[in-house]
DNA sequence: TAGATTGTTAATCGATTAACAATC
DNA sequence: TAGATTGTTAATCGATTAACAATC
């Protein structure tokens, strides 16, 4: 697989790039959208690299993996950038969300400012006892767990997020491998079998806190 | 600052240790959990690489950095392993929380066991209004976010859960750092400046779903 | 003892950064 | 034009993996 340039455009066939480039875009692509709103027209890597605490060289040599955007000795357009990035990480197009099992954190994600902005929407909230839920989700419809298989649209719902005490997790990561749901974010501290047609990513509070504790401990000394 | 190791328990000083190798510490204690839950006493670099998708000489390395805690040719106990690692992760002590904007959150962390099980203890949450939050929170108590400073001790309350919208977290750090206050992890999507006097990390929802969104796109082409 | 698996060194691989020609 | 900043190549740095002596 070879590198395809298009001058002022993005590539259209993509050597693997790392995740943590990846991981990085998403970075880039928050600090212009904060610079679209205030209405910052023009940016330099050196500017990008200050407000997330990278080396510019490294912004410059993730975005060159997708082609060139820039414009030697002036900068980023950041509307053009941002748009590009847009495009890169999928923000361009909408992403159905499905909640499964944390109707508070539904709720929560349906008022998100951020994921709207990023062309997420909740489409669905799943809980094991939906009448029991008093939340407020405007037209998003609530469901039974029980119901997964016959309200989840793979078409429509795109990704699910799982947030379920640990042995409720694979059982549902399972369900969800058979109905063609393209990616599942699922939030626990728990490592589950990833069926192969899927994204899986687990976010976890726990695993963030020891991180941190082992930081401020090693702080101390 | 030099190695100093000593068979069978942690090193004392270590070398700066990468991020990465702390992040699959995390993932090897709650591998050893499990373990210990299951009555499993024994176990393998090999078996430990399996159950968290990591290759087998990574976590020898990993855990060489702090000591040797392993038997040649037989492999590592479970519960020394994991004692050691709670040494080292700084799970063997507690660590109080306060959640910062986060009531529902609150509520449910105070359930979390997996929080309980690593020492994890919600010592107080602040709202913005809090007579008008209805949650269950047992003799957890709820307070305004105007008494932060009145409120918080540093000697009992080491780390902060914030759960606010964009522009409101940078004020509350800054006024944080002044508290003396260890650690903070805010949940939103946000640069913010980081006091030279704590650890400050971000967790955010949106940067993994646009990891997800970016990998789904990569996977269909 | 023979077999197994660690701890560690050395080799490899990949990611970061420095440097600079290209060029606006 | 002179100054600035990109895109990219080359150099550096660090992390991963292979390999194996140590040893249970």
């Amino acid at each position: 697989m070879k590198k395809k340039k298009v001058k002022g455009t993005i590539k259209t066939k993509i050597d693997k790039v790392s995740d943590s480039t990846i991981r990085r875009l998403t970075l880039y692509h928050r600090s212009l959208k904060r610079m679209e709103k205030q209405n910052i027209e023009r940016t330099t890597s050196m500017e990008l690299a200050e407000s997330e605490g990278i080396h510019p060289a490294k912004i410059r040599k993730d975005l060159s993996y997708f082609g060139t955007f820039g414009c030697r000795g002036v900068g980023y357009e950041v509307s053009t950038l941002k748009r590009e990035l847009d495009h890169i990480l999928g923000f361009n197009k909408p992403w159905g969300l499905v909640i499964i099992g944390g109707g508070q954190l539904g709720e929560t994600l349906i008022k998100s400012q951020s994921l709207k902005e990023n062309n997420f929407i909740i489409n669905k909230i799943f809980e094991k006892k939906p009448d029991q839920l008093k939340i407020t989700t405007g037209q998003t419809g609530v469901f039974s767990i029980n119901q997964l298989e016959k309200k989840i649209d793979p078409l429509k719902d795109h990704i699910a997020i799982i947030a379920l005490p640990h042995r409720e997790i694979q059982p549902i990561i399972d369900r969800l491998s058979k109905l063609d749901i393209k990616g599942v974010l699922y939030i626990a501290s728990r490592a589950v079998n990833t069926p192969k047609n899927m994204v899986v990513m687990n976010q976890d509070l726990s695993l963030s806190l020891g991180m941190m504790t082992y930081k401020v401990l090693e702080k101390r000394g």
